[in-house]
DNA sequence: CACCCTTTGAAGCTC
DNA sequence: GAGCTTCAAAGGGTG
């Protein structure tokens, strides 16, 4: 780069950075400042209210306000083992401070961060009962959620208990009780028996020593005479019971802890939230203490009375938009699949009494993760009664605990960290005395190992609330990408969407921070769990270390695909009465299938993509509502009895579906819903009629056939992908993906040449004659051994996973065109719609070739599109042709076209052009990167529609004349270039 | 009927 | 890596 050009480029840098600081600027600030806030400790605070209420936190006074006083501090600190740090206000009064010892752990800071924590947990643990107890439905669709991130063997609430709690349970309130325990008996201060502070030396000037410290630096063997005294003086069992807690509590003390400190910093980093999440029983629990349990039950108070704000009759009738409809019918399905009777399975009042009752509580401790809970405590503070009712407040909410947990965490750093130097200074004063040297040694040791574990913590709490804003990301875009309402409008209703949505986006979140561990083998009892463990063995075995999206991707597929087996068999047995058929061959363990997305079998271009974090969590939510499309008697009392009727009529082809995977990739959505119904046999041994000559529908508004009303039903609205159809690419072009893809590619490129596979899709789905005379073309050929060879384990698991990708594609590929508001009007095509009637079945759209062309059909040759198959079916070498995703400004153009034509009354679309490319230039830079990532979306979802596809291959496709016009204006390009 | 025109951007090709 | 070429959408115009 040239100086001038360097000198350009920082002009332009210095030039955005002027004009640039907007709002994207100020965000990013903001989100830089938040990390720091995050980052940067608080200032220390010895002011025992200040830490214990959190409130007065950014209160907090320098520890050492004056450095030759630091003896004089006005708290004193208790710290234990496992980082059991207690404080409580200075007193010359041992008994002053003892009753103040005694109301901190349990009065305040126990309680407060430890609710706090069990109010997460029990939320959590309360959405999944409910979900699970509520139907059938619900319980498949969560059980797939949870049986996918099961394995994954990260908890934030194992994080948060055994690390937090476990360490003040275990050490600070347990000496809490030994002094509350004592106090009780005024007769007898066992902790002046056992401790033997000497009052005079907290009159003097060692105020800061707690007596803890003095115990600590006591000599053992005083301690063991001042328990043989307290041994004499019980009397009663109540008392022996306390004594056994003491002795505990000073074997606590002295003995050496490091073993422990190992153990716990070997503790699993990782948090297993969302298997405990939905999965509760599957993990262990602490034993709780009635009070505990009690103080949940009133915390939690789940009153699933909300009602479904979207409902299928409400959703907006767009008959003339395929993309909404696509929305819709995907809305639709995961609605319904968490639907159960009128309520609503997941609700957040229980949140928002929580929420209320901490505000209130703590007040406006969000001193700290201002920029991310500013909106919510503005909220708050506007409306104290504001419920929280939107996953994002969830979210927020456990960020928000994070951040408070974080902040007593740091302020134990430094009480220990001042602790630690009164230590010294005393083991300085006491230096001539050679009797404390090894034990201070050793509370030195004690005092370093909690640091290191309270740094642990912090470091565990850092990343959960990393797992949490990314959650919170992942939610919102697999909102924006499904077009759900957002939380941020008034309006907004939580619904069974935004529940299933929330619970893919911490699966994913959770599955992001996949970190390489040691699983250990115990094995539930549950046969859930244990076939996930046993995938997960498996799975460990083979990738120790996900690192990227795609590995995650991979991760998610696989668990689903062993997991959906096994709910496959538990649906057949809850569902006899509609499956006559055995799952013998279900049952079989097969390796999950090869797919598009494995990373092996992706174009080594996607590896260095991770945006592809979206299309996890659209796995899993595919999954999950998979499952509940196994319902189908419930599906089958909704639907009307013509519905019904056909039901039996069909259900041959929907079992050739449900035979062949391949097959399943086109229809998969379909063939789930009947994935119960493994039935023995091929499809190939089913014969069905040829493909209906009907006239050809140009497109993606083509009419359904009359078996649409049977594919409808079943799949409760679900519609047919014609994303089979869109995808058909020849043996060409399979060659080339072969050779770039993989095994999955493989298998797919020879679906597309077996044209028993398109006879079922004829018998079931509404096919362009256009394609289905090409395909029975191939009618004769021969089912390749792959799949008829195929069990119907393996066509489940297939279907069930790729119909997942294609739903994947659906979903992206409608958010695509709903955010880049391409018209879809695409001219009368439109009405080409059956017959009036809604097509719930239709097809979806593709943006990249919604209107009236599809992808691999040229509309410009498609007049008749018979045409197009008798030129195909001559040339079999013959390419579809595959259009170019369309760059930004194509999509601009395509955007504003219309709108510059009614302005202008041009209709030329030269003069249109340059219209638009001068107002592209007028546009700005946030208008113009809008569609810029439209583009790259497009380019993206391009690809992984047709991975082998490449711009090369439409080289020469406008004609040759293109050829022979370069030749022409070889010098003319250059101009033309120069002219732009 | 096939191609041109006209725009910008992405990708591929050539050197 | 720079420069060039092709193609993507669009629809009236042109030969």
């Amino acid at each position: 780069m040239s100086l001038e050009a360097q000198a350009q480029s920082q002009q332009l840098i210095k030039h955005m950075n002027g004009d640039g600081d907007t709002k994207l600027t100020k965000k990013f600030r903001k989100i830089v400042n938040s990390e720091l806030e995050f980052i940067v400790p608080h200032p220390p605070q010895t002011n025992v209210a200040e830490l214990l209420n959190p409130q007065s936190y950014q209160l907090g006074s320098d520890v050492h306000p004056n450095p030759t006083n630091q003896y004089n501090s006005s708290m004193r600190m208790h710290i234990m083992p496992n980082c059991g740090i207690s404080i409580e206000a200075e007193s010359s009064d041992l008994a002053e401070s003892i009753n103040k010892m005694k109301n901190i752990p349990e009065g305040v800071l126990h309680n407060d961060i430890e609710s706090k924590i069990n109010r997460v947990y029990d939320a959590n643990n309360k959405i999944y009962t409910d979900l699970t107890n509520t139907s059938i439905d619900t319980a498949s669709a969560t059980s797939s959620v949870a049986a996918i991130s099961n394995s994954n063997t990260t908890d934030i609430n194992e994080v948060m208990k055994k690390s937090y709690l476990d360490t003040f349970r275990n050490s600070y309130a347990e000496y809490g009780s030994l002094t509350s325990n004592t106090i009780k008996k005024p007769s007898l201060n066992i902790l002046q028996h056992l401790f033997c502070i000497p009052t005079s030396t907290l009159d003097s000037g060692m105020s800061s020593a707690s007596a803890v410290a003095e115990v600590l630096l006591r000599q053992p063997n005083t301690v063991t005479q001042n328990m043989q005294k307290v041994d004499e003086i019980a009397s009663n069992q109540e008392l022996e019971q306390e004594l056994n807690r003491n002795r505990e509590l000073l074997s606590y003390v002295f003995n050496n802890n490091m073993l422990s400190h190992q153990k716990f910093s070997q503790h699993p980093l990782l948090s297993r939230h969302f298997a405990e999440f939905v999965q509760p029983k599957l993990t262990e629990r602490e034993p709780e203490s009635e009070s505990v349990l009690e103080r949940k039950t009133h915390m939690i108070d789940f009153s699933g009375s909300k009602k479904l704000s979207i409902r299928q009759e409400d959703l907006p009738p767009t008959p003339s938009s395929q993309d909404n409809n696509n929305n819709n019918e995907m809305l639709n399905d995961v609605e319904s699949a968490l639907r159960f009777g009128e309520d609503l399975i997941l609700d957040f009042p229980h949140l928002q009494q929580i929420h209320s009752n901490r505000g209130q509580q703590i007040g406006e401790p969000e001193d700290t993760f201002k920029s991310n809970s500013t909106e919510h405590s503005s909220k708050r503070g506007k409306t104290p009664k504001d419920h929280l009712k939107s996953t994002c407040n969830l979210f927020k909410e456990h960020k928000i605990l994070l951040a408070d947990v974080k902040r007593s965490l740091e302020q134990l750093t430094l009480l220990s960290g001042q602790f630690r130097d009164n230590v010294s200074v005393r083991h300085r004063q006491d230096a001539s005395k050679t009797t404390n040297s090894s034990l201070e040694a050793t509370v030195r040791r004690q005092l370093n190992g909690n640091c290191k574990k309270i740094e642990d913590i912090l470091d565990q709490i850092k990343r959960l609330h990393h797992q949490w804003n990314s959650a919170e990301l992942y939610y919102l875009r697999s909102l924006q990408r499904l077009g759900l309402s957002s939380e941020d409008g008034a309006g907004f209703s939580s619904t069974p969407t935004h529940t299933i949505m929330a619970l893919a986006a911490i699966a994913l979140s959770v599955e992001c921070e996949l970190k390489p561990k040691i699983y250990d083998t115990q094995i539930d009892s549950s046969d859930l769990k244990q076939q996930v463990n046993t995938s997960e063995s498996e799975f460990v075995s083979t990738i120790e270390k996900p690192k990227t999206l795609h590995d995650i991707e991979n991760i998610i597929l696989q668990k689903a695909s062993t997991v959906l087996i096994h709910q496959g068999n538990l649906s057949n047995n809850t569902l006899n009465g509609c499956s006559d058929s055995d799952n013998s061959e279900g049952e079989k363990s097969i390796p999950s299938p090869t797919c598009i997305w494995h990373p092996k079998n992706r174009d080594t271009r996607f590896k260095e993509e991770d945006e592809n974090c979206s299309t996890a969590a659209e796995i899993i939510l595919e999954y999950a509502s998979k499952t509940n499309s196994l319902q189908i008697p419930d599906r089958f009392t909704n639907t009307s009895a013509k519905v019904r009727a056909n039901i039996s009529d069909s259900i041959e082809s929907y079992r050739a579906l449900n035979m062949s995977p391949l097959l399943s990739f086109k229809n998969s959505r379909d063939s789930l819903a009947v994935s119960n119904v493994n039935e023995s046999g091929y499809f190939a041994e089913i014969q069905f009629p040829a493909a209906p000559s009907t006239p050809p529908t140009s497109s993606n508004s083509s009419c359904s056939t009359g078996t649409i009303h049977v594919t409808c039903p079943l799949n409760n609205n679900r519609r047919k992908s014609r994303y089979a159809r869109r995808i058909e690419t020849p043996t060409t072009s399979s060659q080339k993906t072969t050779l770039l893809k993989g095994a999955s590619i493989q298998e797919y490129s020879r679906s597309h040449q077996t044209g028993s596979v398109y006879n079922v899709i004829d018998a079931t789905l509404p096919i362009p004659s256009s394609i289905t005379t090409a395909i029975t073309g191939a009618t004769s050929t021969p089912s390749p051994p792959i799949v008829q060879a195929a069990s119907s384990a393996i066509a489940t698991v297939t279907a069930l996973q790729e119909r997942a990708l294609t739903n994947m594609f659906k979903a992206r590929l409608s958010a695509l065109t709903a955010a880049a508001g391409i018209d879809n009007g695409g001219g009368g095509l439109a009405s080409d719609k059956c017959e009036g009637e809604p097509v719930p079945d239709a097809p979806y759209d593709l943006s990249i070739g919604t209107k009236l062309k599809n992808i691999n059909l040229d509309s410009k040759n498609s007049s008749n599109t018979q045409s197009i198959d008798c030129k195909d079916s001559s040339n079999d070498k013959k390419k579809p042709h595959i259009k170019k995703p369309l760059n930004a400004f194509m999509l601009y153009m395509k955007e504003m076209r219309a709108k510059v034509v009614a302005e202008c009354t041009l209709k030329e679309s030269a003069a249109i052009n340059q219209i638009l490319g001068r107002r592209w230039h007028e546009l700005s830079r946030e208008e113009q990167s809008k569609y810029y990532e439209k583009a790259r979306q497009e380019r993206q979802l391009h690809m992984e529609l047709y991975p082998g596809w490449s711009a090369r291959d439409n080289y020469g496709y406008v004609s040759k004349k293109k050829k022979r016009k370069k030749d022409r204006s070889t010098t003319d390009s250059g101009v033309a270039c120069l002219g732009a």
